[in-house]
Formats: C-alpha cells, structure tokens, sequence
DNA sequence: ATATTAAAATACCAAGCGGTATCTTTATGC
DNA sequence: GCATAAAGATACCGCTTGGTATTTTAATAT
C-alpha cells in the first residue's frame, strides 16, 4: 500500500505541473497538497523545503522535455528530420501538452531572472543544454556537407529557439495556434534554404 | 507639499518598476511601501486594491513602451528607418532599460497566461497593438512598393515580434547582449531581403 | 484664524504562508 | 506476532499577506 517512492514522484509531478502553469511563487504548499491528496508531512519527508522542491521539479520537467527531445533527434536519421523533431516538439506542445502551462524554459526564465537564482541558474542551464543540441546537429550537418558552408550556425541557433519561445508566448496569450505554426513554416522554410541541394 | 497627483504618479512608477522586475503575485504591498516610501494608506487612497493597481501599473508600462515607439515611428521618415525603430528599441533596452525587468509584455504574458485573468486581458492587448503597429508599417510600405509584393505580412510581423521577444528572454537569462544583438543583425538581413531594389 | 475636507499615516484584522514538532499508521526483519 | 523504523497525518507556530477602520496631518476656502 505505502509506496514512498511513487509519493515523491506524485509531489514532483504535481507541483511540476502547477509551478509551470501558475508560477512558482505563486504556487503554495496547500496547492500542492490539495492537488495530490497529500498532506506537508508527506511532502517535507522527501524535500528539505520548498526551494528543494521547486528546484526538483524544474528539473525533472528538464528531464522530460530533453529525454523527449533525445530520443526522438536519435531516431532521426537525416539532418533534416532531426530539425523537424524541433518543430514537431513545439507543434505539439499546444496541441496535446506533456504538461500544463507551456515551455518550462520560457516559464522558469521569465519568472526568474531577477529574482531567484536558483531557478535562474537551472533555467541558463537548460538553455545552455538546448543550445548546443541544436548547435550539435547543425555542426555535425555542415561538416557532412547537409548545410551550406557558409551557414552563420550560432546565429541560426538563436534564431530558432528565440522564434520558437516567443511564438509560444504568442500562441499561449492568444489561445490559438497561429503564432507557433506561422513560426515554425517560416522556419522550416529558412532550414530549406540552407540546405545543400541533393544532386 | 502635499501633491496627491504626484504621490499617485510616484505609486505607479515605483510598482511598475517593480512588479516588471520580480513579478506581479511576488511584489507585496510592504515592497511597494518600502521602494515609496509612502504607506498603505497612500496606496488604497488613489488604488483599489492590489488588482487595481497591477492593471494599470502594466497599463503605464505598456504606454510608456508605446509612447516611445510611437512617437520614434513617427519620426522616422522610410521604410527602412522605422522598422529600425523597433531593433534600437529592443536593443536598448538592455543596454540603457527605461525600466527594470525586460519586457512588460513577455513579463506579464508568461506570468499571467494561465492564472491571471485580467493581466492577461491586458497583455493581450499590448500584443494586439504590437502586432497593429508592425502591420500596418508593413502594409503601407507594400502598397508604396518599397517591400516586394509577394511578402507574408502577417508571417513577418509574427517573427520579427517573436524573435525579438524571444532573444529578450535569452538575453535576460544569459545576462548579456548576444542573442538579442543577433537576433537584431537577423532581422535586420532579412527585412533587407523583402525590401524592393531601389532603382 | 478657523472650519472643512481630502491625503496620508497608523493601528489593527483574519487568512494564508512556509516550516516544525509530534503523533499515528504501515510495512518489514527477526 | 512483535519490535523497529520509516512514511505520512495532524496540530501548531510565527510571520507576512492584502485589506479596512480610524486617526492625524496638511491644504484650502471663508
């Protein structure tokens, strides 16, 4: 029946999903109880506190959007395709989201950056990881000659994921999908034109 | 001495400041009644309550933004120079902030999406007139044939909005200027790009 | 000068916060 | 089947929160 394990994945779960969508610091301990059915006891018999918790569970919203990411960018198999699990991965986060509340990243980052560094510093830190995975692929296409040699990589990967984070700030704010999709077709279309053609 | 439309004024720009900076639910009333150094007698005299005063605390902040860009717009005689009004403007504002915090549009968008209805009303409405402002640039220098005919106006109001806000949270996080500068020099490559070959 | 009135300060309130100490329950090793 | 120890529930704590009622202060009109 007792199964502390499975307790603490609860409460990371829980609290994942309601930092994300409400705010960490708008979210309090009684949210989380109520959401899992828990009491604080419970929940202070697996974190040291709140912070503890808060930081977990970016992490573990981390985890789960890279591990999504990875394992799809292995599955890959062409440069293109590879690029195209980004786009799939955004499209998606609207249509049928892993978790509530939009990008952890964009989230964490926007709600941290002045004000806690602790998230902050595990915000830069998922940047940085989303960064040189698409920096990785991009890299790895233009030594194999996928890519036009001339291509501004580090610009090109900025772009992207600036586009992406704030079409999905777009497309939250309106309810719809217009932003993310619009973005996402531009995208692609530039992807296109870095290309080198295949005889 | 007593200057009741100055104290209002000092209210507003204090808890713009910081509600943009550390969030709207994470500024207390005390953190207004320190930066103020005025009371909560003061605050419920001229606000309602504390929704009264991040409504239009935000709603400063939007005019601020837009009172700038606006009247910078206006000033700017082509094409070219005012879409340049809104690169200088984002870079700006971190080099030189005319407030703390970023953008009081991807501020409250990100903190208000799923859990505050009227700030989302309102960030909503600075997107819209974000949006109006760039279109209808657009629009008119299409018809003057000073962009090519077969541009995507709406595409291109979607990214250069989510490029630019997008690079603001990166440049946030990572505390310097690189994305944002690079999002910039992007842009500005590719409104070159639509732009008609002057005769 | 004084009465009037608005502005702002002070004092107070209930409710909710994060956190802790204690008690009860449940599983497990012998 | 009983002792042990961990898991989790309960009860409580001090503090801060947004908000209100009351009082003091300062400007203005007479």
């Amino acid at each position: 029946m007792r199964d502390p394990e499975h307790t603490k994945a609860t409460i990371l779960k829980e609290s994942a999903n309601l930092f994300n969508a409400q705010g960490y610091k708008a979210t309090s301990l009684s949210d989380i109880t109520t959401a899992t059915g828990l009491t604080k006891g419970a929940i202070y018999k697996h974190f040291k506190n709140k912070e503890d918790l808060e930081q977990q569970a970016l992490r573990s919203l981390g985890r789960q959007m890279f591990d999504i990411l990875n394992k799809e960018i292995k599955d890959a198999t062409s440069y293109e395709s590879k690029i195209e699990v980004f786009f799939t991965f955004f499209k998606n986060y609207l249509v049928n989201p892993p978790y509530a509340g939009g990008c952890p990243l964009l989230n964490s980052a926007v709600e941290s950056d002045d004000a806690n560094p602790v998230l902050r510093q595990q915000s830069f830190g998922m940047l940085v990881t989303f960064k040189s995975t698409l920096r990785r692929i991009m890299e790895s296409a233009k030594k194999r000659n996928h890519i036009k040699e001339n291509t501004d990589v580090d610009q090109m990967v900025h772009v992207y994921i600036a586009t992406l984070e704030g079409a999905m700030m777009m497309s939250k704010l309106e309810r719809n999908n217009d932003a993310i999709t619009t973005g996402i077709d531009f995208l692609r279309n530039l992807n296109q034109s870095i290309l080198v053609a295949v005889k």
